[in-house]
DNA sequence: GCGACAG
DNA sequence: ATCTTGTCGC
């Protein structure tokens, strides 16, 4: 699959910030979305020098959770972490994932912040605007937004707030284990998007998509 | 100046 | 993200 538009990746930091703020308008936190029979997870792995990624995108039945389809890609990094620019690091390596998936998702669970984020436009809001399809953030840590702690059973949640703004959801997907970070990527609600981030949380605190995809970026690295 | 800071 | 030992528990 590839994406509906093109843009440079060889940015400095004072340009991504600028075609970050641009693109953020595209955003859309609505659900607008078809059957999803296929769900994707995505991951990317670093190298010991740092400047090699892998990247996979892990693509499940939604119904059984199996897995349908696997593609993972080595790549050079061509921009410094900094957060809140985290999709312009990540974003070139998992799109030539994607470019090699047959089986074109219904929707992709990311590994980072969706609108969670300072100018709401996190690595999710990024990939989904870019490949125009529904995405989700589900971050294991927080990064903007401040919140009060969830109740202690599986469901159970609290709103991340920004300036009086609800900017996603703090998600115990397990009982007594410490919740996740859940926010709109692109053509989704936030209730849709921990409906989802639950039903793929059977058995432990991350969804499938995202363990599958970090078992095989990090199966790949290990083989280097 | 001080703290915060996705992966 | 990655660098790392032992340890508690099913």
């Amino acid at each position: 699959m590839k994406p509906v538009f093109e843009h440079p990746w060889n940015l400095n930091e004072a340009e991504a910030l600028v075609l970050q703020q641009q693109l953020a308008k595209k955003v859309i936190a609505q659900d607008a979305l078809s059957d999803i029979k296929y769900i994707a997870g995505c991951d990317v792995a670093y190298d010991d020098k740092n400047d090699l990624q892998i990247a996979a995108v892990v693509v499940l039945d939604s119904g059984t959770l199996d897995v349908v389809e696997t593609s993972v890609v080595q790549d050079v990094s061509h921009f410094p972490y900094i957060p809140g620019l985290f999709s312009f690091r990540e974003l070139p390596s998992l799109a030539k994932a994607l470019d090699a998936i047959k089986t074109i998702p219904d929707l992709i669970v990311c590994d980072g912040q969706g609108i969670a984020h300072p100018r709401r436009f996190g690595l999710a809001c990024h990939l989904g605007v870019l490949f125009d399809i529904p995405t989700i953030g589900c971050g294991k840590t927080r990064l903007h937004g401040q919140s009060v702690v969830p109740g202690l059973k599986r469901g159970d949640h609290a709103p991340l707030i920004d300036n009086e703004e609800i900017i996603g959801n703090v998600l115990r997907t397990q009982g007594n284990v410490k919740p996740v970070y859940v926010s709109v990527g692109h053509k989704i609600s936030l209730k849709t998007a921990c409906d989802w981030i639950i039903k793929l949380s059977p058995n432990y605190r991350l969804p499938e998509t995202t363990r599958h995809a970090d078992h095989a970026v990090r199966m790949a690295l290990k083989r280097e």
